[in-house]
RNA sequence: GCCCGGAUGGCGCAACUGGCUGACGCGGUGGACUCAAAAUCCACUGCCCGCAAGGGCAUGCGGGUUCGAAUCCCGCUCCGGGCACCA
């Protein structure tokens, strides 16, 4: 019998039925209103702008979402609510606020949830948006929705192409140390001014006696996006080639798990290590946390060095090193397995005196090598985590001489070199390198410190700083200075130069799936790629009834692209400037990372059909300034997942953006915050197999069962799989989006993880309801502010304090603290005015702090307070700093720092008075001892020191 | 192994720039309302000793600087994230 009667609850109290009502009567009318729509200075959605013209602009940016068919649980929002509280607070400062959210649709999530249910993607990604939309519709997020893009739009991915082509029609000049257009490359070359970059012609002809197809060759090999056949990551699970960030340390692709292998295919690749130094330089001036600016260094992985030059018998063998001070510890070399010289440098016998433990127990060198070279191929395809850091490699039988004393040194192939880093082979100096210390200790090679280990070092390689010993000239110098000097002597002596190495990679761009942006490239007789004529964009994806990727468990299998199947497609008749000829079209479409290349771009002028982003709306909102001297977004949230991949990809075509001319930020993101997470806790039974969460009970003891069976606990992320979903429904349904929105923003901030606790929502619940109270009588409905009634001063003195730190937290995305500052407020009108009566303008101020937060019990109060216009654009409330400086303070007493008593003085009161009042308040303490010191930090505190 | 974070009551967290640790909320205890419960409201709530007044101990651990350290320095431990035979 539980059935509660409506007589037992107020009938005008906040409660979660009216919520419900007030909040989706709010989002309609925010919609039919267009209240958020924000103006531009130019185009189409420039109406309004004028009201705007005296405001700072502000561009608030969410990482945007894969419209996922799975809906929304309550971690999802925690970014989004963030941004939006931020942005609302800023509309309610003065500033134009532009925010939007749009949809990464493209890739392979799309196309994979698209195969399960058997549909096709367009169908899929329009149903999920539609879902995703309504979703976060719920949360009463203040989006200007007329924005909202979605990178599967014909005309969105029109500009993904034409963006692509600039990137295509552009080449890196390494003088000028930026992109310009090709055409000033050949207008260039045509001229005789330059010649072309080293190894961009192999016909041994001047560019004056090239025909127009040897041209073009030149030409696109000079190009920031390019066909090269060059070592991808093939895929056959997935179908497809991998860059290499989407490559696990394991070998398995990040999305599926499947197998990964190295092999030589002609992809599309952009020239990104061409911004290398850029991309790192340019992360000093951003507003992002050193966490994520490490990363990037990191991946970008820039060290300087010297390359050396090793001679040997067959040829020279160049290492890379960035310890070129060491050279006299060279006492042997190493190849990696997949070296093009390990042919060249295998001897047809072992030499006099080779030790048995270096020939691998093989009679010939060359038999040792291809062994070795094959269970090195072996290894790198099986599970390399598995792999024991133990050094194995053979000899070569082939000797190298180290330029600088002349010794013979042995050249060994080991696969603890890689080919894919520096030169693939390596001068090795074990007393300075402990990988190469424990192949040397492995093989009994000879070992020389050539810097001299810090006293009391007991390790073996020593790396770090010292002075040079064992090393001729340099003895005695310092690593920086010993460098310096082996380098000029290298140069001098023509064995090797300075240089700078990288780890990052060209960027793979193609990719053996459907459901992304084809290419705008067709090839013609010659086979050299052409730019499809902007004219002809956009290149609509055609339809395709079989979309399947041609997956494979061999490894050997070809990749074959689905758009390939579409044969009256991949033929097309063009007029390129030589006349009408047939061409075929490029049938690899771009990786999912495309469309969030430039999105934020395109939400500054979403329905500009004449280019990307009209200049003006660009500068306006994202052009440098004295606060963001790159320019860029004025903040960027979302997880830390995208810290090199995205992030790093988006600058890349951000900067070629930039060196064209087409926009005036040279960054796109100034102020970068990673949200945490909202874990959930997962109970496990026995077996460690999880159990619903929700049907988990806790026991007075602390432990918790689940159907009387003991369950332990742990956090983790929330999921179907770990049964502990919570979704933001629920919360609805229970209390309201305003709850959920207070909750969320509540636990921490912003930045930080922290786990969900269902029971711990009613705090907020509970708070809009004191809220309510403040403003409406519960029974009758009625205002019950008092419009004629001056406040106390210490209401003034409590409401100005709490506006400032409200204030406070909102500007450092930690409205979590802003909120606790709410609720005290609260706390004390409920109790200085129990029977209602709240002076009117404290009333009004209490709900516009509020409002950014729980945007519609702030909407729904200022209406009931008499107001007609939204509460978006109200001002928020400002600190009268008369009120923050108390009269009187309290200060604690200290004797020996230890605090024994509290006096209360005037706010002004002199040191002499402090310090009489404190030895009265503290006399039992200093009797009969002596005050050797006395400390008074004016209105902080009082302190003595006695013997 | 390297690079970033982090550790404060039973829980989430707060504490400006070295100056009252634990604001605010959850939970808990007691009370009001109710036939009763839910909801709501009020009070208390770091730990230990004590009837009390009061005292002692407390910000992961060990040192240090200081009149005074959650905060600064040195050395650790544990947890989270990232990278990793990168020469």
């Amino acid at each position: 019998m539980a059935e509660s009667t409506a007589a037992d609850t107020p009938a005008h109290r906040y409660s979660a039925a009216l919520a419900n009502e007030i909040e989706t009567r709010w989002q309609d009318r925010w919609e039919a209103e267009g209240t958020f729509h924000t103006p531009n200075p130019v185009g189409p959605l420039s109406e309004g702008f004028e009201a705007m013209a005296g405001k700072a602009p502000r561009y608030i940016l969410d990482m945007f979402p894969y419209p996922s068919g799975a809906g929304l649980h309550v971690g999802h929002p925690l970014g989004y609510i963030g941004t939006d509280v931020y942005a609302r607070y800023l509309r309610m400062t003065g500033h134009n606020v532009v925010h939007a959210m749009g949809y990464d649709s493209f890739g392979l999530p799309a196309e994979q949830y698209a195969l399960q249910t058997n549909t096709h993607p367009r169908v899929t990604t329009e149903a999920n948006i539609a879902n995703m939309r309504r979703q976060l519709r719920r949360l009463g997020l203040a989006h200007d929705a007329r924005r909202s893009v979605s990178t599967t739009d014909t005309e969105f991915y029109r500009w993904t192409q034409w963006i692509f082509l600039q990137i295509f029609g552009a080449w890196y000049d390494t003088e000028a140390d930026r992109a310009r257009p090709v055409e000033e490359l050949v207008a260039a070359l045509d001229a005789g001014e330059r010649q072309p970059d080293e190894g961009t012609n192999d016909t041994g002809k001047p560019w004056s006696e090239l025909d127009a197809s040897e041209r073009r060759a030149v030409v696109n090999r000079h190009r920031l996006a390019y066909l090269a056949d060059v070592p991808v990551n093939w895929c056959p699970g997935l179908g497809t080639v991998l860059a290499n960030e989407e490559v696990t340390a394991d070998g398995r692709s990040e999305r599926g798990n499947f197998p990964v292998y190295r092999r030589n295919l002609k992809q599309w690749m952009f020239r990104i290590t061409a911004y290398a130094d850029r991309l790192i330089d340019d992360l000093d001036q951003l507003d992002w946390t050193d966490a994520i600016k490490n990363q990037q260094r990191n991946w970008i992985g820039r060290s300087t060095g010297a390359r050396v030059r090793f001679a040997t018998d067959a040829d020279y063998i160049e290492v890379f090193t960035t310890r070129p001070d060491t050279l006299f510890g060279a006492t042997y070399m190493v190849v990696a397995p997949e070296h093009p010289l390990v042919g060249a440098l295998t001897a047809d016998e072992w030499p006099e005196g080779t030790p048995a433990a270096w020939t691998g127990g093989e009679p010939t060198p060359k038999a040792a090598v291809t062994a070795y070279q094959a269970a090195a191929s072996r290894r790198s395809e099986l599970d390399r985590q598995a792999a024991d850091k133990a050094k194995t490699g053979v000899f070569t039988g082939s000797y190298a001489t180290n330029p600088v004393n002349d010794e013979q040194i042995p050249v060994f192939v080991a696969d603890y070199v890689l080919m894919g880093y520096g030169t693939g082979a390596i001068m090795a100096v074990p007393g300075q390198d402990q990988r190469d210390w424990d192949f040397a200790e492995a093989y009994d090679l000879p070992i020389i410190r050539t810097v001299q280990p810090t006293e009391g070092f007991d390790g073996k390689a020593f790396t770090g700083e010292g002075p040079a010993i064992n090393s001729g000239f340099l003895d005695g110098l310092e690593v920086g200075p010993a460098k310096e000097a082996i380098i000029a002597w290298l140069v001098e002596h023509g064995h090797g130069t300075a240089t700078v190495q990288y780890k990052l990679r060209d960027w793979l761009f193609s990719r053996q799936r459907y459901w992304g942006e084809p290419f705008p490239i067709v090839f013609g007789a010659d086979g050299e790629a052409r730019a499809l004529p902007d004219d002809q964009l956009p290149l609509e994806l055609p339809p395709m009834e079989d979309f399947t990727p041609t997956t494979s468990d061999d490894e050997d299998s070809d990749p074959e692209p689905p758009l390939g199947r579409v044969t009256d497609w991949t033929t097309v008749e063009l007029d390129l400037g030589d006349g009408v000829e047939t061409f075929r079209r490029e049938v690899n479409t771009m990786p999912n990372w495309a469309g969030s290349c430039w999105y934020e771009l395109r939400y500054l002028d979403p329905t500009n059909d004449e280019r990307f982003v009209d200049p003006e709306n660009e500068r306006y909102w994202m052009g440098p300034d004295e606060r963001k001297p790159h320019g860029g977004t004025d903040l960027y949230v979302g997880g830390a997942e995208h810290a090199v991949l995205h992030l790093l990809y988006a600058r890349f075509w951000h900067k070629v953006l930039f060196d064209l001319g087409h926009v005036s930020s040279s960054e796109p993101f100034h102020r970068l915050f990673n949200q945490g997470m909202i874990q959930a806790h997962v109970y496990r039974d026995d077996r460690g197999f999880p159990v619903p969460a929700a049907e988990v009970v806790e026991g007075d003891d602390g432990t918790w069962t689940h159907q009387g069976q003991p369950v332990s606990r742990e956090l983790g992320k929330i999921g179907k799989s770990l049964k502990n979903v919570v979704t933001p429904d629920e919360i609805f349904e229970q209390y309201g989006t305003d709850t959920l929105r207070l909750y969320e923003m509540f636990t921490g901030p912003l930045d930080q993880s922290r786990p969900w606790d269902s029971t711990a929502t009613v705090g907020m619940f509970r708070l809009l309801q004191r809220i309510w109270r403040v403003v409406i009588d519960e029974d009758s409905g009625a205002v019950r502010v008092a419009d004629d009634a001056t406040p106390s001063d210490e209401t003034q003195r409590v409401l100005h304090r709490t506006i400032a730190s409200v204030r406070e937290g909102m500007e450092g995305l930690r409205s979590n603290t802003s909120i606790a500052r709410i609720t005290e407020l609260t706390n004390h009108l409920t109790s200085a005015y129990p029977d209602g009566g709240v002076p009117r303008p404290v009333a009004e101020a209490l709900v516009l702090l509020l409002a950014p937060l729980a945007p519609h019990v702030g909407e729904e109060l200022w209406s009931r307070l008499g107001h007609d216009e939204t509460i978006t654009y109200a001002p928020y409330p400002v600190a009268d700093e008369a009120w923050l400086v108390a009269d009187t303070v309290e200060l604690p007493v200290q004797v020996n720092g230890k605090v024994r008593g509290r006096i209360t003085v005037a706010a002004d009161a002199s040191e002499a008075d402090i310090e009489a009042a404190g030895r009265a308040a503290v006399a039992a303490q200093l009797d009969g001892r002596t005050v050797r010191k006395v400390i008074v930090v004016p209105a902080k505190m009082i302190s003595f020191v006695v013997g």
